[in-house]
DNA sequence: TTGACATGCAACCAAATAGTTGCATAATAA
DNA sequence: TTATTATGCAACTATTTGGTTGCATGTCAA
């Protein structure tokens, strides 16, 4: 399932969220509750944040029971490390090279 | 110079200014208004995005007389790359497993 | 010197975003 | 059964964002 890419651009953009993520690189698997622990927010802004998350298809939902269990997908950084920053990759030091003579010739 | 993370992320969340990285990246150095060519909003909107891919350090701008020429910093992409996406590549294939058996145990 | 060209600045607007609070629902434990 | 726990849903608000328009400024060319 290949999700939109701007959506998870957009996912990535906000502080929370890539917080979010770290949190379960640290600790996969873990609840919604365990989640808000020392956020700075409360846990409906936890809640929506994670929504965006299910959405860019960067974490996903496991219920069980009365409890909502969030696990990481790394599909979609992946997808974005290839497609897009792979992209640049191969011209990246003649960029760099350009830009320093610019600079240079200024 | 490195820029702070967020405005990166930030940066890069918009698809209008994804664009103009990638028409930089088939041409460097254009001019604003070369750059404004082909594109659905008007050079004050594209005015106010290469302003943010400025402050992001992704562009670098050059007076050259009237003309103002955008060159790609390929660094802060790199950066990303290197520490963050490059954060989660170790754990990817265990978060990989995890994902699939909390799924089949569903 | 005058006109055209490349860009900047400021004010404004609509829509999206990030956050809140209050109440409802479903599962577990006593 | 009754509390308690884990979560969802909906309404509301403030701020940020992405876009516009109108006018100003500085550079080049005739």
């Amino acid at each position: 399932m290949t999700t939109d890419m701007n959506d998870i651009f957009k996912a990535l953009a906000d502080p929370c969220r890539r917080e979010l993520l770290d949190r379960l690189s640290e600790e996969n698997g873990q609840t919604l509750g365990a989640l808000c622990e020392r956020m700075a927010i409360s846990r409906q802004g936890v809640t929506k944040h994670l929504a965006l998350l299910e959405a860019a298809n960067l974490v996903v939902i496991v219920w069980q029971g009365r409890e909502k269990l969030h696990y990481l997908n790394p599909e979609p950084i992946q997808q974005i490390h290839q497609r897009w920053i792979g992209k640049f990759e191969p011209q990246r030091l003649q960029a760099l090279a350009t830009l320093k003579k610019a600079l240079e010739d200024k």
